[in-house]
This record gives structure tokens, sequence and C-alpha cells, in this order.
DNA sequence: TTAAATTATATAATAATACAATTGATGTTA
DNA sequence: TAACATCAATTGTATTATTATATAATTTAA
């Protein structure tokens, strides 16, 4: 499990990832209510102080609300708690959809070159020695491995850091978790290698110089061709993917060029 | 309580609160230990089931840590869910320091404009009407009141919601809260009303034509200007905010203009 | 006949208690 | 000295009982 917070150590954790993977997964839909606290109980065998540990968790992240008598509702998506980590993972443990993948990258479309931008205007040398180091490791990694997705996160989590803006870095977390998800769904994605290593320079040059502009039109290409890559890596591999529900417009992931 | 979830229907809700509110409000630092569970249900008198739920809330928030013998640990600030509209009310029920501040502000600079492009490029007519409405429900507030809060955050959600993004969706969330701890703050700013309107009424506009560019650059100058009002309120109003830690440099809430 | 009040019932909320598991510290022995 | 055993503190888990609340069913009064 690369949940954010919970884990395994904890039995209400892993009633809670169980639980919450079928809520995103659709076992049960918005608006309807969970089978009563004894039933559950059962299915799972545990105690009703776990499930209800269980319960309190993903009630803090939007999922469901309890009430009594009426019993435990699962709550409309849209006040799910999307940018958290464990929701995001269990999003990703349950199949996500096309849509779901296009709106991610498309909020790291948005996020990152402001990021960029933001570090290349404030970072401090000790920031930028870490953006350095980020990369350099970047360049010591063997393409197509755990190492090279490990080295990637550690620059894009390193820039924003270097923000100095802390809902920045709680968006790290986000895209960590997004990046790791991804990699999981198009593993050997033959993403040009050398390739990615250049634009990744090239958004550390712009840092170092301290050229904002030149930082956030680094980053947007290169999130442009990562973009790129895991749409065609998606697209070959049809590996169990949903589609797009219908009347969902597809998104150009480039309509923010101007 | 203004929260996103929690309320005071549940005691463990208002113990999360309670212990919330002190965490980010400094009263424990990160790294350190919280009192043990009995010291704490002493102090506030409540049972253990009601205390250990409210912990779990705070560990799924990211703000705390527990262990078998050595305790409740108050995590690092980089690992809390700033995000999660819970914490960020309690960022702002603690005297929220100007950077916390300007760093809201800048996410938003960040967040909103490319929202309102994605809105123009995406929106169906429905959607479109619904941001029409929000924004003539704004004309018809009378300044300076709750009701032109309500209205300006209704008109700011629909531009994101039409976005079809729902990471927009939960972000909006944020800027909710956002919107109303900084509102509570600098009450009664003397915003130029009238001007407020024509902004928001650019914006709409360029979404109704369809032109990402136009509701882009419309967003970021109604952005800029409630930015500088928002500063120029807590200027003068001096209203015991914390002022920034030294050693953090200012940002510039104008350095995205290119 | 209808509306209000009452009661029943199902369900979650809270509390109280007991015991288990983990871990850090301390002491003990080879 | 190092490995090992013991202990104590603290949270983890389980169980049971009581309370609060929302809905449904029933009774009572107008």
């Amino acid at each position: 499990m690369i949940d954010g917070n919970l884990n395994n150590r904890h039995l209400h954790g892993r009633v809670a990832q169980e639980l919450g993977t079928r809520i995103v997964g659709g076992m049960y839909e918005p608006g309807a209510l969970l089978p009563p606290e004894a039933s559950v109980r059962q299915e799972m065998q545990v105690s009703r102080t776990a499930l209800r540990e269980a319960f309190k968790v993903l009630t803090a992240k939007g999922l469901i609300e309890s009430r009594q008598k009426v019993g435990t509702r699962v709550r409309e998506r849209r006040d799910w708690n999307m940018l958290d980590p464990d929701v995001l993972t269990w999003c990703f443990a349950a199949k996500p959809s096309r849509h779901f993948l296009q709106s991610l990258f498309e909020m790291r479309r948005v996020i990152e070159p402001s990021a960029a931008a933001m570090t290349a205007e404030r970072r401090t040398s000790e920031q930028l020695a870490e953006i350095k180091a980020a990369y350099y490791s970047m360049e010591q990694a063997a393409p197509d491995t755990q190492e090279m997705l490990n080295t990637d996160l550690r620059f894009h989590l390193s820039v924003l850091n270097a923000t100095g803006n802390e809902f920045m870095v709680t968006l790290g977390m986000m895209i960590k978790t997004a990046l790791i998800g991804s990699f999981r769904i198009s593993s050997s994605r033959p993403s040009a290698f050398s390739d990615a290593l250049d634009s990744h320079k090239a958004v550390y040059t712009g840092i170092r110089n301290r050229d904002p502009k030149r930082a956030r039109f680094e980053m947007e290409a290169l999130l442009d061709k990562s973009i790129e890559d895991a749409v065609s890596a998606l697209e070959e591999g049809g590996d169990g993917l949903q589609t797009a529900e219908p009347g969902i417009q597809p998104h150009s992931a480039l309509f923010l060029a101007r």
C-alpha cells in the first residue's frame, strides 16, 4: 500500500482502505446507504471500534456521512476530497476512467508551470542545490525503472517545495500519488528517455538563472511531452481502463497554450 | 462553525476541532508529543471513544500520528493536508500569518485564471446559465454584506465547477473556505464595488464568447484587484495579524504577470 | 375523518471497561 | 560488553451497555 497516511499497521486503516476503495470504485453509489454497521462488521469480521474508526477516517475525507437512525450515506462525488493522497490512491486502485486521468494531468499542467516560475523567482541557493541534485540523480538512474520514477518524482517535488508556498507542497503530495499511480498503469512507457532528461535540465536551467518565464515555458514543454507519452502508452496498452463516460467532452491537453 | 465536514452534531467532531485548532495554532509543535490520551480525556471530560475518534480524524488529515507506547505526535507542517477545508478553517481560526494569506491568494492566482480558460473552452450552455445567474445575483446583492460575499463565492465556484475537472471542484472547497476566512479578517473592506462587478462581468463575457485567452486575462485582472484590496485592508486594519516570520521573503503577488 | 400526539423501533453516538500488542527503557546474565 | 529478558507506559482492539435521534406506526383528540 503506497498510501499517504494509512498503512497496514492499523486494523481500522485496512478497513478504511477497503471501504474507501469500494466507494470510489462505485460499489456503493453516492447518495446510497452503506450496509448497517452490524452487517459490515460481520462481513469483515472486525469489532465495532475498528469499523467506527474507519468510518471516521472516511468521513474526514468527505466520502461518507453518518446520521443516527438513518445510517451511513455515501456523499456526492463533488464532496470527496479528491486531493487527499489516500482518496487518490483508492481512485487508482479502482480502475480510473480516462476522464479522471486527463483531469489529473490537466491539474499538473496548471500547477507545475506556475510553480516553476515562482521557484525561479524566489529559490534560495540551498533549494537550487536540491533541485540540481534531483536532476543529477535522474541522470544516473537506469531508464524505465522504479529508480527513474523516484528521481523524476524527486525533481518535481523539489521544484514545488522551493516555491515556498505551503499549498504547493501539499499539492506535491497529490502529484506524487498521481505519478506513482500513472506509472503503475502504463508501466513500461516507451518514453524518449534522453528527451525527458533534456526537458528537465532546461527547467533546472531556467530556475538557476532566475528566469521565471523560461522556467514556466520549459515546464510546460516538459509536461506536454510527458502527457503525450502517457496518452500513447494508454492507447496501445488498453490495460483495462474504463473509457470516459459518454457526454463528457474530451479535453485537449494543450488548450492552455497561448 | 463553518467547517467543511465536521460539525457540532458529533462530540468527536468538536474534540477534533479543538485539538486541530490547537495544533495549527502552534500550541503543540510539530514533532512534539500530545499529552497522553488519559490526560486529554480528563482535560476535556470526554470518553476514550470520543477522543480516539477525534484522533482518527486528525490522523486522516495528516496532522498527527499515533504509535503504541510512544504516544501521539504532531506531524511536520509539510505533511498537513492544507487543502482540507477543515484544516484550512482551523488555520484561519488560529490567527493566520501574513505569509499564509499570501500563499493562499497566490494559489487562487494560479488556479482560477486557468479554470476560467478551461471553462471558456468547454462550458455547456447550462453551465453558462449558472455562471450568468451567479453574476446577476452579485449585481443584486447590497454592497459590503454577507450576501455580497455569498454571491461572489457562487460566481467563482460556478466557474470552477464548469471546468468539468473534478480536482478543480475540490479546490473550489478550498477557495470557499479561503474567501470566507479572508472576509472575516478584513470584514469591511472598502472595495470598489462597481469595479468588482465590472471585472466579474468581463470574465463572464469571456466565458460566454468561448474566448479562453480573454477569460483568463480578465480573471487575472479580477484577482489582482481583489488581492490589492485585501492587502490594503490588511495594512489599515492591523487586526492582530501575525506578521510574516523573519527570513521569509515577501511574495510579490504579481510575479506571475508576463 | 383528520391532525396531532405518542409510542415503538431501528440505528448510530457515546461511554465504560478489559485485555492485547508494541516499544522503549532498564536491568540481568553469559 | 553484548545479548537477552523483564517491565512499564501507551496506544490498539474488542465487548457490552446506555443514550440520543430519526422514522414509522399507532393511538388519541378535535
